[in-house]
DNA sequence: TCAAAAGTGTTTTTTATACACCCATGC
DNA sequence: GCATGGGTGTATAAAAAACACTTTTGA
């Protein structure tokens, strides 16, 4: 079927971030601000276009790392958005990523500098074209992976109280998890280890910082999170 | 970010469709057989190009019903590929799709004009490019849907048995389910419609037809089957 | 009559959920 | 001394898994 490359059209193929963070107890995305019309004000997702020669896996990866300082990111593939005129600028082709960045890490005078701003997921403010559903499906591919793998290595600080963790599935299923149980069923997944340090910051009794174990021992196989 | 859209290397996209049938217990893949050098003789998916009006899933779409003479046909995205050497013809962007398709229902002159050919998909032959990748992360997703929707509707027949039932999951999940376990399960969800009529072409004592509810009562909330 | 699939029921194990309760300590 | 989050334990409920057993009937 593949046959007679010279005589297809093609098209022009961008790239577009979903990049969450996660901060002072919040789940949050890094948004532009649009400073020409059409939709002049309206915030949109970090995107870039594919270059010739890399994939979108690198394209989507160079944009972000140019943009935060950062290496080593967590990204995976949402969805491709591809209706015809799903950008009034022309017939653009969109691979949507998720990346899971560290917001204390990166580097925030870069960030600065091109006006992106962190927005809390359930305050947004509008965005640009699709740029509000690809947002949305986005989220839902980060609870799959929440609900199979423990995230919050590439989100929390290095040192992080289960507090914290459990504060950030809260927010990205949206739903409070009983403190009891999440400590149990996160502890039994074995794949953190306890400091003898404590966070005296939210409570007074102090909270024990954990890390999670250098091993690959975030893929699990069996689910943890039922939803 | 995304500006001078003039400037920009647009790209070849095309849209190679895993499709997946049931037949005679076994889950099937829909190859065509290459006939020209390079990889003269492997097999491929069902491929085609994107048009500049149509987004890729209408042209995943288009691509099937006109091979299949099938409508109606429940597809999905599955993921880009996008190595820019993926292709030794040359720099081509595929989105992959899987669709689940009735084997019996299908136009199969127009299948066999094309020298298209179902095979089992745990016996597959050799695929051309990165096409055995896309094959095995499409069934991956066919095992998300199916652990979580009851899939069936597409690939049996109008009325079937819960032993076919139970037998196409075996396949797709490549375990063997308990039959009594199973059965409970699958009518607790309340989705099927159990008829007066019996099979008795797979044993003595013949098995009752169910038919899918009319109702879109195939869409879960809750995980259905754990893996 | 008996092998084999269909179908039902029961037991056991595992997992999830709800929640009681003690701990530590800054205020 | 008490309010607050941290942490542990327990009782209950629900779900999954294992498996016993009964039905039916063609060969």
């Amino acid at each position: 079927m593949l046959q007679q490359y010279d005589f297809q059209e093609p098209h022009l193929v961008a790239i577009d971030n979903v990049v969450f963070g996660y901060e002072q107890g919040q789940l949050k995305l890094l948004l532009f601000q649009r400073t020409i019309e059409p939709s002049k004000g309206d915030w949109s997702l970090v995107g870039g276009w594919v270059n010739p020669d890399e994939s979108v896996e690198d394209a989507a990866y160079r944009v972000l790392t140019s943009l935060t300082g950062l290496s080593d990111l967590f990204m995976e593939q949402v969805e491709v958005f591809s209706k015809p005129d799903r950008d009034p600028g022309g017939r653009v082709i969109s691979v949507v990523f998720y990346a899971l960045i560290n917001i204390q890490e990166h580097n925030h005078q870069l960030v600065d500098h091109y006006g992106a701003k962190w927005w809390p997921v359930n305050d947004l403010p509008p965005l640009i074209f699709d740029h509000g559903k690809m947002a949305e499906v986005a989220l839902e591919k980060l609870r799959m992976k929440a609900s199979r793998d423990l995230v919050g290595r590439d989100l929390l600080p290095a040192e992080f109280t289960l507090t914290q963790l459990r504060n950030l599935y809260n927010c990205i299923f949206m739903k409070e998890f009983d403190p009891g149980n999440f400590r149990k069923k996160i502890l039994s997944l074995n794949a953190l280890r306890r400091l003898d340090k404590k966070d005296t910051s939210e409570s007074k009794k102090g909270a024990y910082y954990y890390t999670f174990k250098n091993i690959e021992t975030d893929q699990f196989t069996e689910r943890i999170i039922n939803f």
